[in-house]
DNA sequence: TGCCAGGCCAAAT
DNA sequence: ATTTGGCATGGC
């Protein structure tokens, strides 16, 4: 994609574009050189945005102002969010170097076939995957340098070799099954969105490759459950160190949520985010 | 080289 | 109910 010459200046307060599309939430955002100072390309379904951030003023495709404050999640409450931060100085650094991160409100299908390529895999190795995955089966989009996430249905009619060949390993069998599961219509995705969290969480994990990390990631970045907590090997270390008292990953999810609230998710983002980029953690 | 990565699953205790 | 081992691949 070439940055786009009609762009529209957003207010925007309480907002960093890097950081958001930084932190291992998505993993197709593209870094361009814009007109006016570098920027990035990010594709919500089949709609081609990019996106350039100068102080308050964020540019934006003409014509796409809608998908993007709704996507870029710019009505998320943020200095309730910071409000409920701990008061411990590792929180209150992450909340430093991460603010204006954003939980952004992503495609469900997207958001859960990525997640379920994540296991056992680094951030770096993941967006390889997904772009993989987008560049063999993604339907092309005008105006963009990538293609779109392939749908459920496109990837139920390739095969688990096909998906191996995408360097998915052992993910390519549960992929290949949760797409079919969801193309021949016996897993309904809309039905999430009228559950209680903890039933959303239960129906997920009933698909092939998710398990209770995977799912909060999917009820966290695609079902506007703020408070759902991804215990992954990074935010086990965090918490365990905040929690003196060994614990297992489920015990440690509700640790979090007791002491984060009900923007529990959100802080996690923040803490998972400032930890990889420093390699630093909590002192015990 | 060896170790680790935004885990999941089934088998064994 | 809880713990353990296997699973593919790539980066440092």
């Amino acid at each position: 994609m070439r940055p786009p010459k009609d762009l529209t200046e957003l207010s925007v307060q309480e907002f960093d574009l890097e950081r958001t599309l930084g932190c291992g939430q998505i993993f197709h955002a593209m870094s361009l050189p814009g007109p006016s100072g570098p920027g990035w390309q990010v594709l919500v379904d089949h709609e081609p945005i990019f996106l350039c951030q100068r102080g308050e003023i964020l540019l934006v495709t003409a014509g796409h102002e809608a998908t993007a404050r709704n996507y870029l999640a710019l009505d998320h409450p943020l200095e309730t969010v910071y409000a409920a931060f701990p008061t411990d100085p590792f929180s209150q650094a992450a909340l430093t170097a991460c603010r204006g991160l954003r939980i952004l409100r992503q495609p469900l299908w997207e958001c859960l076939a990525t997640f379920i390529t994540s296991p056992m895999k680094q951030v770096a190795h993941i967006r390889q995957i997904s772009l993989h995955l987008r560049e063999r089966f993604g339907c092309p989009v005008r105006g963009s340098l990538i293609n779109a996430y392939p749908s459920a249905t496109r990837l139920a009619e390739t095969s688990e070799d096909a998906l191996r060949a995408c360097g998915l390993g052992f993910r390519a069998r549960s992929l290949f099954a949760t797409a079919k599961a969801i193309a021949c219509g016996s897993f309904d995705l809309t039905a999430l969105d009228a559950l209680p969290t903890d039933k959303a969480r239960t129906l997920l994990c009933e698909l092939p490759g998710v398990g209770r990390k995977v799912a909060n990631c999917v009820l966290l970045f695609a079902c506007e459950r703020l408070d759902a907590v991804p215990v992954d090997v990074w935010m086990a270390r965090i918490l365990q160190a905040m929690r003196k008292k060994k614990s297992t990953p489920l015990e440690l999810e509700r640790f979090s949520r007791r002491r984060f609230g009900a923007y529990a998710g959100y802080i996690q983002q923040y803490l998972f985010h400032h930890a990889r980029m420093t390699k630093s953690l909590p002192k015990p």
